[in-house]
DNA sequence: ATGAAAGCGCTAACAG
DNA sequence: CTGTTAGCGCTTTCAT
């Protein structure tokens, strides 16, 4: 393998002239320029990014840090379009992404600074973490640079790009309203995320807006899972006949919603209308169609990404929250008179 | 950041030690190890990899060069299964990945080897290439240990993992002649794919088999893109009132071609029947849902990765030949009598 | 059982 | 414009 040593001994010049020529500093004749170019070609040469990184304490990578990198989650690629987002900003820079893997019991043994200072990443992107993961203390206390996905935590190194999930959630709440439902439930997803807490206040300033008294008891949680929600569903539409809406905080837990209410003999959206979250890909393609809220979750890696370059440059972490949209489908309907 | 120097400054020992006791040699008495060991903890110390690399020249690192990064991808995320197999092994190891870039125009001014060469990747994972993309000329050339998924190019350094396209395509039209079905098209990918190849030859020789003549202008090419089925399907069938059946090299463009066949006034599978291959996601999900040829693409990742390192442990370069599964859905039925 | 010294490939003062 | 020198953090002979 060609090193910057070999190409100098060619040239008959110094290694650093080497160097500087290589990485385009002017003071370096265009004659000698030319010739180490030439021989550096001639040679096959790459610099070996590992030195480098060494002696300039920076490596040019970022750690991507998912933890829903999982067989399950390929039925909402969530993940994997945040994902494509980070990866087609990157593309355009002179970075590369490391893969961290945070489901793996081995991974786990390592603390999230450690992960990222063996690695010598220049900074990260979080994805996918609950608000109890041990994870997230450390980002803040590390100081390493760090743009979260849908984690509401900033300080000078931290940022992150979100969604307005309270808008997004009243927004399918008001869509209910709208169509005249009062008797509304929502299928929740767990304590430990952030969009749940948010979606939850959504749902609950819809309600009060329109002066719609909220049951407790109507509101539960599956856990972002197609097959809890199922099973909740169940529960929930056995017990109480007169809920007419249900208001879920994920497609995926939308789907097994609809599962439970077709073993109930209940007609999705004739006896009751169903309204998802997110816009995954199988929600234009089940039937009924489901209509949702739909967040761009390209962009949301996208920004991500752009934001961490930008903060890596020298700029300040940011907040940034793009906006969600109403997708009205098959599975929301009128409520039935009488 | 703590390096084994403070370490070894407030252990009283040299660096040597020190690093002979951190890497668990046994020639350090047990008395100066704990002492390291505890420092070490105290110090909160991890280890620069960057340095261990260029010292050791391995990186414990894997690069995975995948081109279906992209947002139309999304759609069948073949891609992506893939990663999380490869990922799902790759936690278990103490190395990690490299995301790298290929369809950014910016990455494609550097060739597959200064790619790697560069990040000093150990070895590669290839996925979603063509057969003519320079990348693979230079993958065979290279030394870099390498494991392609769905290419069948064999060296002493590079391996690979596909399914048995040949078969599998074989069992489809099997299954449409075993519905009576003679007049049977096929919607390829493209020549620039292996897979295409010998899909197309499966169709051959099941045709062959059971003396079933082959209208060479009812194979067409759809790109392995959904729109470019639709489009040709559309053609073919508009054309050739008398095929009853399609085998499709991707589910992908089983859906285009269902969109056609709707266009067109076609009933599937009552006047057409549809095969598909893959067995994405939606499959199961659309309308009627899919027949298709299932082939497990998280295992084909998580036997590339697997294969890898096994090379990266010094044992040889092999093929894996994964098997395949028809499942029958509901786009095909019985070819009309009369 | 431990340390001194060399070196992996590169960049960066500093000096000329 | 170019070279000398030092050093990034680590591993590894080779002595002792």
């Amino acid at each position: 393998m060609t090193t910057i040593k070999d190409i100098a001994k060619a040239a008959g010049v110094s290694v650093t002239t080497v160097s500087r020529a290589l990485n385009g500093y002017s003071d370096v004749s265009e004659k000698t320029r030319k010739k180490i170019m030439d021989i550096a070609k001639q040679l096959n040469y790459s610099p070996n990014t590992l030195a480098r990184s060494l002696v300039m304490n920076k490596s040019k990578t970022i750690g991507l840090l998912v933890s829903g990198m999982t067989r399950s989650a390929l039925k909402d690629n969530f993940t994997f379009e945040v994902m494509t987002g980070v990866n087609d900003y990157i593309a355009k820079t002179d970075y590369d992404v490391i893969l961290f893997n945070t489901n793996s019991t081995k991974q786990r043994e390592k603390t999230y600074s450690q992960l990222c200072r063996e690695r010598r990443v220049d900074g990260v992107i979080l994805q996918g973490m609950k608000t109890d993961d041990p994870y997230l203390t450390e980002v803040v206390e590390s100081d390493i640079p760090c743009v979260l996905i849908d984690i509401p935590i900033q300080s000078d190194r931290v940022g992150y790009v979100t969604t307005d999930n309270v808008y997004g959630a009243k927004k399918a709440v008001q869509h209910l309203l709208e169509l005249g439902h009062r008797h509304i439930a929502m299928m929740n997803g767990h304590d430990y995320a952030f969009v749940s807490k948010q979606r939850l206040q959504g749902f609950y300033e819809a309600m009060a807006e329109a002066n719609v008294p909220i049951e407790k008891e109507w509101i539960v949680n599956g856990d972002f899972s197609e097959e809890m929600a199922e099973a909740r569903a169940y529960e929930l539409f056995e017990k109480h006949k007169n809920i007419t809406a249900i208001f879920c905080a994920s497609d995926l837990m939308a789907l097994g919603v609809i599962k439970a209410l077709k073993q109930l003999g209940l007609r999705v959206p004739e006896d009751v209308s169903v309204i998802g979250y997110d816009d995954i890909l199988l929600a234009s393609y089940v039937s009924p169609a489901l209509t949702t809220i739909a967040q761009n979750k390209f962009q949301m890696g996208y920004e991500a990404a752009s934001m961490l370059i930008d903060m890596l440059e020298g700029n300040e972490a940011k907040v940034v929250t793009l906006r969600t949209q109403l997708i009205v489908r098959e599975s929301t309907a009128p409520v039935k008179k009488g």
